[in-house]
RNA sequence: GGUCCUUUGGCCGAGUGGCUAGGCACAGCUCUGCAAAAGCUUCUACAGCGGUUCGAAUCCGCUAGGGACCUCCA
């Protein structure tokens, strides 16, 4: 079967077909570390994982690049954070690459948290200066940039000319041009709609270079396009982001790389949506925006209690990448439920003894729990439609549940449909959606007092001594951890 | 102002013209020392108006609401 991707510069689902067989590259917008990462950046590191995992899975070699913009347009975050730190003691300034390293580390370790698999390559835009100074110069070269007082601007209006600017973010030059926005130096600028290539640095600049132009920075947008160059080649397959980035970030990126390589660079551009809340954007202008580790903690009045990163990644991917997701405290709550019932099902499975004497097989749901684990791979494929295949591992819980519980005979499903229940629920689960168990107590020691401490509990209650039992089961209850009595008259604990 | 998207049951959220998405919440029942969990059942919606069609949440038009981008932005 083969995976359909939406592409957003032609405006339809194409099946991906990698330029070079067998292989895939793949480009990710990643963080500018001047801040704190929120829950809306979350969303598309968390989609493109998902992609990365099944690319893999489709048994392609990926090639997942993803940068850390340290550089540029970085300005106006350095002198808040100066600010902060600096108010009562100038002498206290934070050196920019001070700044850098402590975003650059609380976004790995997000990232960990959420169980996404680290890049094959995470290049800087510090790191890659001369690189895009060199696809600067060729852009020169090749008549497409000018300079004006130690600054490079593309010539947009000379590139649609001959280029199709505008078609990813379906803009019209002639719109942008009308556009009546005062902005720093547009009086450079020979027209409205072009872009800075690289800025003449002011001494208060804190990040500047040496350049053929004289000490600057670079423009947001060559990074991107030296850096997917330089790694990826200058035709590769997938470039992702988010929608904010079609225009102008994309957009720019195409004509830079286009004019530079002599051909556009991207086989399938992908964009995730944004995640609103109260039905907004939640962004950094709309000061809306939860941290992550607000999220994980729970401090925000918007928050009642902390959410596990597998719960937050749970509720991304129970909506389709390319819809706007809402916010709430109550959908993440419902989500947290549903993933933890979701997860003892799996937990369950994988428990399941494969009865080889299935003489009670039930054909119609033996049919119906294949067919649905059919529909992963067929939903996958289409567009990741995550939301889809989690409906389906729903539709199978209540059948796990009750082999479990007895009320459907354990021998109602064949033994191969439970071995293949195993295989794809951790497959999928695991491998692709890449979620984690949420109960990490696998202290040993801990596990083994737990062992006790049911046990003793079970002795209590089996001599009717139900005053030492609850108040074992309440206590523990207290501090997080829900014990259960089973129809088996076991019992087991969760956290 | 321009370009585009969106409007689904109490809440979140899938929906590619025809058969109940799914989750959470609520209610009832079963199981159970109690509780929790689980199972079963109930609740069956597509902004409004008009059109196309044998048939529309799904296509077209209009109206209304919401939003995104046009500036840094995941």
């Amino acid at each position: 079967m083969a995976l359909s991707i939406y592409n957003s510069y032609t405006k339809k689902k194409e099946e991906f077909i990698p330029i070079t067989p067998g292989y895939a590259g793949m480009y990710v917008c990643g963080p500018t570390v001047s801040g704190e990462s929120h829950l809306g950046h979350a969303r598309p590191y968390v989609t493109f994982d998902v992609l990365y995992r099944y690319l893999t899975y489709k048994g392609y070699k990926v090639r997942y690049v993803r940068n850390i913009t340290d550089a540029g347009h970085f300005e106006e975050e350095g002198r808040e954070a100066e600010d902060k730190v600096g108010k009562k003691a100038k002498l206290e300034k934070l050196e920019p690459m001070e700044l850098v390293q402590k975003y650059t580390n609380l976004f790995h370790w997000a990232m960990k948290q959420f169980n996404c698999i680290e890049p094959s390559i995470e290049p800087t835009a510090t790191g890659h200066i001369v690189e895009q100074q060199e696809m600067i110069k060729k852009i020169i070269e090749e008549g497409y940039a000018y300079e004006v007082n130690g600054s490079v601007y593309f010539d947009v209006e000379k590139y649609a000319s001959k280029y199709d600017y505008g078609k990813l973010s379906g803009r019209i030059l002639d719109d942008l041009l009308e556009t009546t926005r005062q902005l720093e130096g547009q009086d450079e600028k020979r027209n409205k709609a072009d872009f800075a290539l690289w800025k003449a640095a002011t001494p208060e600049h804190i990040m500047q270079w040496q350049s053929p132009w004289g000490m600057g920075f670079p423009g947001w947008h060559i990074e991107c396009s030296a850096m997917a160059t330089k790694y990826l080649g200058p035709y590769f397959d997938i470039h992702g982001g988010g929608m904010d980035l079609q225009f102008p970030h994309h957009e720019s990126e195409i004509a830079q790389s286009t004019i530079c390589n002599h051909e556009a660079p991207v086989k399938y551009w992908m964009h995730n949506n944004m995640i609103t809340i109260n039905g907004r954007k939640m962004g950094k202008s709309y000061n809306n925006f939860i941290t992550l580790t607000e999220m994980f903690s729970g401090r925000n009045d918007l928050l009642s209690k902390g959410f596990s990163p597998m719960t937050i990644r749970f509720f991304i991917l129970q909506s389709h990448y390319r819809s706007t997701l809402d916010f709430s405290n109550e959908a993440l709550l419902a989500s947290e439920k549903a993933f933890l019932r979701l997860w003892d099902a799996y937990r369950i499975i994988q428990s399941l003894k494969t009865d080889e004497n299935s003489i009670s097989v039930d054909e119609e749901l033996d049919n119906k729990v294949n067919n649905l684990m059919d529909e992963f791979e067929i939903f996958m494929d289409d567009d990741l439609a995550t939301p889809k295949v989690i409906a389906n591992m729903f539709e199978i819980v209540p059948v796990i549940n009750s082999i479990k519980d007895k009320q459907i005979a354990s021998g109602s499903l064949k033994a191969e449909t439970i071995s293949r229940l195993q295989l794809m629920f951790r497959l999928y689960l695991e491998d692709i959606l890449g979620l984690q168990d949420p109960f990490k107590a696998d202290n040993k020691k801990f596990s083994e007092l737990m062992d006790l401490v049911i046990e003793l509990r079970s002795r209590a209650k089996s001599d009717k001594d139900y005053v030492t039992s609850d108040k074992i089961r309440e206590h523990l209850n207290k501090i997080g951890i829900v014990v259960k009595d089973e129809k088996d008259g076991t019992a087991s604990w969760t956290i």
